[in-house]
DNA sequence: CGGTATCCCATTGGATACTG
DNA sequence: CAGTATCCAATGGGATACCG
């Protein structure tokens, strides 16, 4: 997904490509632009100079696409900090939030059973 | 995210997550509830009854993603086929979708470009 | 430059059995 | 009902070496 966002930008080589998406490796680069290309999102373009030159960009189906990204990215800007300070609390609590909804029942109830919850507060 | 989907719809318990997902086993089912418990995405509520009744809910924050998500169902009901279409094309000619002009000049001068991709539309 | 081929270890996830 | 525990096969993906 982050291929594709480097590609809304306009055409890349794969060096450049390689270059702008940190800690991916050049194995997992070409297997996702093949896979991309496979799904018909991305276009592969060979020139045959000695020196080879590939260029990746997005199909025009490839552009659809660009909008349901920009929503994901802007819930991110948007909701990224509680997402990770949630994330933050469960790991300090792990797993220890109380919030028991204790109901009545005619069988005997062996005990009091933990409840674990994010939304109760 | 099809955990996600079906809470969009309200209160689930799990054995209802679990029909109504298809293909997923119990094990995945409670993974994925816990990690979005711990993303703070979806709440749990445990009943104290003698058959054990757990209900699962989304978050204020997990509400928050059903714009994105319906962004993706519609993007989904509106490219899906045309999706699934290259992947069968790609798939019939097994990549080997026109062979690149071999000229072996020396120094770049790209001249016809043999694209290997969809993007020739 | 832009890949492919191979090795190899870590993670994922299904199947199954057991529990409160 | 709603899980947890354990085993194990398949897959993912990094590191490295080599090729046109």
């Amino acid at each position: 997904m982050l291929v594709l966002a480097e590609l809304v930008d306009g055409v890349r080589r794969f060096r450049e490509l390689h270059r702008l998406i940190p800690g991916i490796s050049q194995r997992m680069l070409t297997l996702t632009l093949r896979r991309l290309q496979r799904d018909g999102l991305v276009s592969r373009t060979a020139y045959a100079t000695i020196p080879p030159q590939v260029e990746y960009a997005l199909t025009e189906l490839g552009h659809t696409l660009t909008g349901p990204m920009r929503v994901l990215a802007d819930w991110a800007t948007e909701h990224g900090a509680a997402f990770a300070e949630a994330r933050r609390r469960w790991d300090a609590a792990d797993g220890k939030t109380e919030s028991i909804e204790a109901h009545p029942h005619r069988w005997p109830a062996p005990k009091s059973p933990s409840a674990t919850g994010s939304g109760s507060r």
